[in-house]
DNA sequence: CTAAACTATGGACTATAGTCCAGAGTCAAG
DNA sequence: CTTGACTCTGGACTATAGTCCATAGTTTAG
């Protein structure tokens, strides 16, 4: 039996068994076959592609972005998978010069705040109470 | 009558009318006081605070942790406050080298990927189906 | 005065990614 | 065979930060 059932299967991939019945809700992962029984019973691209959505997502994409990035690597769609990835990095950019911001942001305040005395002389406070610039 | 109703306070600091309310059911901006007819009254205290919280989310701070701010800053507690700040600086760096490693990859991945030609040629699929590093 | 604009309330709904539960049925080891 | 481990289903629930709705009452400008 090269097949194996789904708590195995959860374990593989380091995923709780209510993830993999989620997947399969979400439409990403569906059983190899069914025992009489209802069991569910998963093969070797079960798992692999098991692997693939939690790599994907550790990159950064949303079971949404998965779903769409195994509809073309089915269609064998190489560009346009190359694109996704190329999206996505534009938006992880994105978002590290947003943190980036934030982290400077931060930074300043604390360094400027005495850690003691009055509230007033606290540029944190002062800065979220009333300043204009962060 | 310097005080103004929850629409003026929500454009004044270029949130939703629904938002402010959801605030205050949150326990983050009460009223300063309210007409017979119920309508909210807002005062300059108010519009600060409310400033306050749109600053610290700017500044990655959760509503759970303005709330805790704004409890500190109520008692004056500047120490803690620093070390608030310096917590969340932490965290949103360790963000930013989490994303940082996310954009490495997918830099390597795309550059890797001629962009054509058969799915096995693509590292993107290859390293998210079954590759050990990311 | 009237109509338009504003506000009140409670509750439902959104998105994301799961997580948990009860009650019932099934599988595997000893 | 029996016990413990495993699995099934459908649906409810979590967290976060809102957003939207219907229905009703209030305020304000012309």
């Amino acid at each position: 039996m090269d097949s194996l059932g789904i708590g195995k299967l959860a374990k593989s991939a380091g995923v709780r068994i209510d993830t993999v019945r989620y997947y399969e809700r979400s439409g990403l992962l569906a059983p190899k076959t069914r025992l009489l029984s209802g069991y569910r019973r998963y093969g070797a691209v079960e798992v692999s592609r098991l692997r693939f959505i939690r790599r994907a997502q550790a990159l950064g994409f949303t079971l949404q972005e998965v779903r769409d990035l195994l509809a073309l690597s089915k269609r064998r769609d190489i560009a346009r998978v190359k694109r996704a990835a190329q999206n996505k990095l534009a938006d992880v950019e994105r978002r590290l010069a947003d943190l980036e911001r934030i982290r400077d942001g931060l930074r300043r305040l604390i360094a400027d705040c005495p850690g003691h005395g009055r509230t007033a002389d606290c540029p944190i406070l002062r800065a979220l109470g009333d300043g204009e610039s962060v």
